[in-house]
DNA sequence: TTCGCTGCAAAGCTTTTGCAGTGGT
DNA sequence: ACCACTGCAAAAGCTTTGCAGCGAA
C-alpha cells in the first residue's frame, strides 16, 4: 500500500497523467513477484477487459522509466519483470526446471563488484547477477536432459 | 583455427552432419568477440549470399546446444552471442554510452556464488554476471541522461 | 540411396506505432 | 478547453516452421 501511494506520487511529479489504466497497471504489478508483459496484460484484463494491451506495455514503460520496475531476462521464456521499487537490493538464483525464483543478498559480492570496476575505470550504474541451478525438489526429480523453458510462476497476491 | 578444427569434430562427434553452411556459420561466429544473430546473418550472407536466414539460426541453435556458443542479454538491443568455447569462464562489464564490453574474471564472485548456493540446497548450473557502467572516456562525454540502446559493437577478425 | 539439411516464404510471438477520439487537470 | 493518453488495428522486429528439393555420408 505504502509502495503504491509513493508510485503514484512520482507518475504525479513526473508530469504525466495519473489516469485509470496506469493506477491498474501499477496495482496489479504490485501484486506479483515477477512477471511477464504478457502475464500482466492478462491479470489486467481480467480485471478490466476495456483496457488495451498497448496501454499495459506503455505502462510498463513508464514504471520502467521511473525506476520503479525492472526486467529481468532469464533465458527461460519470455522476459520478467519486478517491482523493485521499496525493496532492498537483491539478485536471483532460478531453478531451470521448475521456474522457482529466490531473491538472495550478498553484500561481499557488491564489495567485488566496485573492486573489479575500479580495475578497469569504468563508473559502475547498476548490475544483474543470476544463478541457475536445480532447486532441492528437482534435484530428486532429475531428468537427464530437460533442455527447455519451464513456466515463469508468479505467485504474492498483495503487496 | 584450434578451435574451429575442434568445434567440427564436436558437430560430427554429435551424429549430425556437417555442412558447408555450419562450417561457414561456425566461421564467422569465431571472427567475432560478440554478435547479435543479425549481424551474424550479415556477416555470413557477405560472404556467401545464397545462405538462408534460417539457416544460420538453426546453425546458431546447434552451437549453442552443443554449448559452444552461448548467449548474452545485455539489455542494450538485441541478444548478444558469443562463442565461450576455449576461452576460459569470464563474466561482462558493459559501458552503456558506447557499448564497450569488457571480460573479466574474478574467482573470489565465483567462490561466494557456490557459497550462495548452498545456503539454498540449489545445485548451481551455471551463472550470469553483467556490471553496466561509464567507461572512462564515456565519463567524459556524459550525456546527462543516454536512455537509449548503443550499437553493440564486433572487433577481432580473426580466430 | 537415404533422409537430414537447406532455401524460401509464410507464420508466430512479442512489442511498438499511427491515428482519431477520449478524458485528466 | 487543451492536449496527453487511450483503444484499436496495423506494422515492426526477431525468430521459427512447413515443405519440396538437395546433397553429405
Amino acid at each position: 500500500m505504502k509502495r503504491y501511494i509513493f508510485v503514484r506520487q512520482l507518475i504525479r511529479d513526473r508530469g504525466v497523467r495519473l489516469t485509470a489504466q496506469r493506477e491498474l497497471v501499477l496495482r496489479r504489478a504490485l501484486a506479483h513477484l515477477h512477471f511477464t508483459a504478457e502475464q500482466l496484460v492478462e491479470d489486467v484484463r481480467r480485471v478490466d477487459p476495456s483496457v488495451a494491451r498497448a496501454s499495459v506495455y506503455r505502462a510498463l514503460a513508464l514504471l520502467h522509466e521511473l525506476g520503479v520496475v525492472e526486467k529481468h531476462d532469464f533465458h527461460y521464456g519470455a522476459p520478467n519483470y519486478e517491482v523493485t521499487e521499496g525493496k532492498a537490493h537483491h539478485d536471483h538464483l532460478m531453478c531451470t526446471q521448475c521456474g522457482e525464483i529466490i531473491e538472495f543478498q550478498e553484500p561481499r559480492v557488491e564489495r567485488l563488484q566496485a573492486e573489479i570496476v575500479k580495475r578497469y575505470g569504468y563508473q559502475l550504474l547498476s548490475h544483474t547477477h543470476k544463478l541457475y541451478g536445480l532447486c532441492p525438489a528437482c534435484q530428486r526429480t532429475q531428468k537427464p536432459h530437460s533442455a527447455k523453458p519451464p513456466a515463469l510462476h508468479v505467485t504474492e497476491m498483495v503487496s
